[in-house]
DNA sequence: TAGATTGTTAATCGATTAACAATC
DNA sequence: TAGATTGTTAATCGATTAACAATC
């Protein structure tokens, strides 16, 4: 029984909003003034009953016949996500992955604003990255509730993930991103978001090796050999 | 009715299997020889009969009361994701977020070989990035066939996508990993994965305004309006 | 009005979790 | 042997899809 991780809101809706944000931002700044489900639908090849469901968490209200208002649906969108609101980060590993994000200006439109970055490497500590000051994670404690930090960022390699994480729970942040490719170890304060690289990477593998079969299937599933 | 997309192995378990993998293979270079799913559960918080399904779907057979051997499993679970063979791959749009995943060693070690980068800055053609050399992507129909490359990775901005994922198709690559948070229009014979980051962030985000709120709760449903 | 679309309930589908015999 | 673990079937849970009245 797992009551701690009870969520409101379905996850799956939840991913598919920022498609539609997306979607419904550039009809809007195309000019657009109002779109139906069965449009969007269509066009990001869903099923219409499912994108209605998904829009109706955000508390929108559309018109039979018509459909949703542009600027309120993309509104109502924004503000469930919270992305209306900013929130301040901190990024921990300013290494290749840490550099993209920091310099993704998408992320602020998603209402993150990475503000400073933390680095053990004494070459990379004082300097800046995209504007933001690069610190050595032993500031953190300090500077998090002097700047109002609530999110951190997790880039470092696997084997110093959890260090840093302590770090930045030790230093009052409320959620972690974590690009690291491991378990991060929590107080169930702290909420967790892990965005699985090579999780991505393995749906894909399993997929393409199932259209290009060099040898053969992998599975062959032998017949039951036990009955009850 | 979506016939096409019917999955033979289930995607949840598909992505956890790369979480395994990295378990698995640091009990194994630590020196341990065997391995029970009551164990890989604990200590990854997950169901055991969960694991031990996921487990099943690479063909691995474990002894009752023993558990698996460490090296068949990590073999095992290599073999069914296809990362024990190499594929490779073509990056396209070498900006910030490429430059990081072609920097990236773990991809190499998921089977995913980038050996060359494509992007329409001249300042970047002809240069190199990680070693890998960067051409005009009207090279790439050409170098794909010759090199024998499968795979491509888009991270190119999100108004290029859908054309250098053309180019792509033209060049009879096979599978497509892209990082562009569009849905790509691709023919049936090409896979595709989307690395959505942003659905990623969408997820925290949520977690994090339900945890601090500021404001009154967005939701509130009103008692159902209509009866049948 | 006619017909497209919304909002919602019901049915289906698929994944997770529980239960348990077989096994070592 | 006793008891922990596997492999598998059954039950539960949750998300997707179908159906349809209400609406404009």
């Amino acid at each position: 029984m797992r009551v701690a991780s009870r969520h409101p809101f379905p996850h799956p809706s939840i991913r598919r909003l920022p498609l539609y944000l997306r979607f419904l931002k550039q009809l809007r700044d195309a000019g657009s003034q109002k779109i139906s489900c069965t449009r969007i639908a269509r066009e990001l090849d869903l099923d219409s009953t499912q994108v209605r469901k998904d829009l109706a968490l955000t508390g929108i209200v559309g018109r039979p016949r018509i459909g949703y208002v542009l600027t309120d649906l993309v509104q109502a969108i924004e503000k469930f996500l919270g992305w209306d609101q900013r929130a301040l980060a901190f990024l921990a590993g300013v290494g290749n992955l840490g550099r993209a994000i920091i310099g993704y200006e998408d992320f602020r439109r998603c209402g993150l604003d990475i503000v400073a970055a933390f680095d053990i490497d004494a070459g990379k500590i004082g300097g800046e990255v995209f504007g933001r000051r690069v610190y050595h994670p032993a500031e953190m404690p300090a500077l998090t509730p002097k700047l109002g930090v609530s999110v951190g960022v997790i880039t470092v390699p696997a084997v110093a993930a959890q260090e840093v994480a302590d770090v930045m729970v030790k230093s009052g942040i409320s959620g972690i991103w974590n690009f690291s490719p491991i378990r991060l170890e929590l107080p169930p304060r702290v909420r967790v978001e892990n965005a699985l690289l090579t999780s991505s990477l393995a749906v894909l593998s399993v997929d393409l090796k199932r259209e290009s079969p060099e040898a053969a299937p992998p599975f062959q599933r032998p017949p039951a050999r036990r009955s009850r």
